[in-house]
DNA sequence: GGGCGCAGAATTGTCGGACAGTCCGATTAT
DNA sequence: ATAATCGGACTGTCCGACAATTCTGCGCCC
């Protein structure tokens, strides 16, 4: 799509007067990743089809086995087509929010990516998933919901399990707004806050109670469809994060020097 | 889903009493890719480095060069490795948040996102967005953004253009806001913007001047570095959006019926 | 001395064939 | 009817090969 963004940073002016597009060569196995995922976007092929064997997609596309593969794995790895455990034969399937930036975001996960960042995005993401929360969450999702409060509560003391119980909830608050968007938009942050968290609760004591807290009174507000609520505990929730972050990392200077802290690892 | 990132610890001591996991397979193919994803997010191949040849690479991990090639892709459309213009070699590469989720995303595009979803998260991200831009914007951000604003003036009359200039035009507040995570978030929702702001543009007559006054005015307060005020014109924007596809589709009901409509196309 | 062009080496994209391990469905034995 | 069994269909992986293109070092010309 935007392939064009790509050469703008090095020199030249972003000028496009009687450029030429680059012509993009076609590799077969592309190609026949596009004509599949077509398929699949056009819902020709539905989720939850199992697709043909390969060598049959082989002999239909008039190419090799390889190639075929090649072509598959690419779907694969968008989300686009699955496979049941122990199956053999894949099928299409309808890629989870989940599963969608790992690479992306496992890229910027220890590096680039700051602690404010981080928090400024949750900030906005999180609070308005609370919202919808508790307008639509149904009540598996609540009992869902309630589940992971439990696990946190129960997982005092071990903070990986602590913190993955920690981005389950947000997970599932997201799940629960009802909103795909919402859930897609905010899954890059839970891959991204898994570090900074572990710290913040191996190192502030009262952590772990206050986030105990929070999630009580948000899961409390959910249950009772109070949006409001929700949204504006959800929010002192992320500040609280914030604080956290400063008291586990007293030093660095956060107003400015954001270019500079990296999540921890 | 995060079952695997918990490889660093690699203690046995996370028991389940008498259940046995189902054991999931890793194929070669999947571990090289593994390997060579870590060696990357590891730096040790640093971001514009060249990988080694397929057939070196078979020979280093002892597998055919077809199954490092099923690798290889995987990393290919996770956006971690590219191959520059008309370049045989890949090379290390740092994805950028617009080809994030295109797999994800796109199996959403058409078919299963509400208008009332994608203007939810919007609501959400976009006027974040543009506070930060506002108060971190670089010059070369700024001018960039005064581009994007000029093409979606010239661009009256031609829907596609003016979309693409009003999906720019996000794409670089977001960019501009200094936040990778707020602009990994905000991708998907570009994505999905396209569709259906084309019907709003293309039906709501007085829908170009309303974007365009409120682009100035974002533009203007980003320029004055006025965070408060560009915040607050992007949510009269983004809820200008709303009012956009009522009265782009007057008949549906947006209070309640969320999970029928879909996104136009 | 430095830029240029070219032949040969290296590399990718694709192909054909092969084989073990396994999953699925049908058949047969208990 | 239930359970053990068998054969076929697939996937995961490997080998070997070949055209097309890119990369590279080297000699050549200005």
């Amino acid at each position: 799509m935007s392939a064009a963004s790509r050469n703008g940073g090095s020199g030249a002016a972003a000028v496009a007067v009687a450029t030429f597009e680059p012509l993009d060569d076609h590799p077969a196995y592309r190609q026949i990743a596009n004509l599949i995922e077509r398929r699949i976007v056009d819902r020709v092929l539905r989720t939850g089809d199992p697709l043909p064997s390969e060598t049959d997609l082989a002999r239909q596309f008039g190419v090799n086995r390889s190639t075929v593969r090649e072509a598959i794995r690419e779907l694969e790895t968008h989300g686009l087509l699955g496979r049941g455990r122990g199956e053999k034969r894949l099928r299409v399937t309808r890629p989870e929010p989940g599963r969608v930036s790992t690479g992306v975001s496992r890229a910027l996960a220890l590096h680039d990516v700051t602690y404010l960042e981080l928090w400024e995005a949750m900030m906005a993401i999180e609070p308005a998933a609370a919202e919808y929360a508790a307008a639509r969450r149904t009540p598996a999702q609540l009992e869902e919901l309630m589940r992971t409060g439990t696990r946190f509560a129960r997982a005092m003391g071990d903070t990986g399990k602590a913190v993955s119980a920690v981005v389950d909830f947000f997970t599932t608050v997201a799940a629960a707004s009802g909103n795909q968007v919402l859930a897609l938009s905010q899954a890059p942050v839970n891959l991204l806050l898994e570090p900074s968290l572990s710290e913040i609760i191996d190192r502030v004591p009262q952590a772990s109670e206050r986030i105990l807290e929070a999630q009580r009174r948000i899961i409390a507000a959910i249950k009772a469809r109070r949006s409001e609520v929700a949204r504006s505990w959800m929010g002192k929730h992320i500040q609280d994060f914030r604080r956290g972050y400063e008291l586990a990392f007293p030093l660095r200077s956060h107003s400015e020097g954001r270019r500079h802290e990296k999540t921890a690892r």
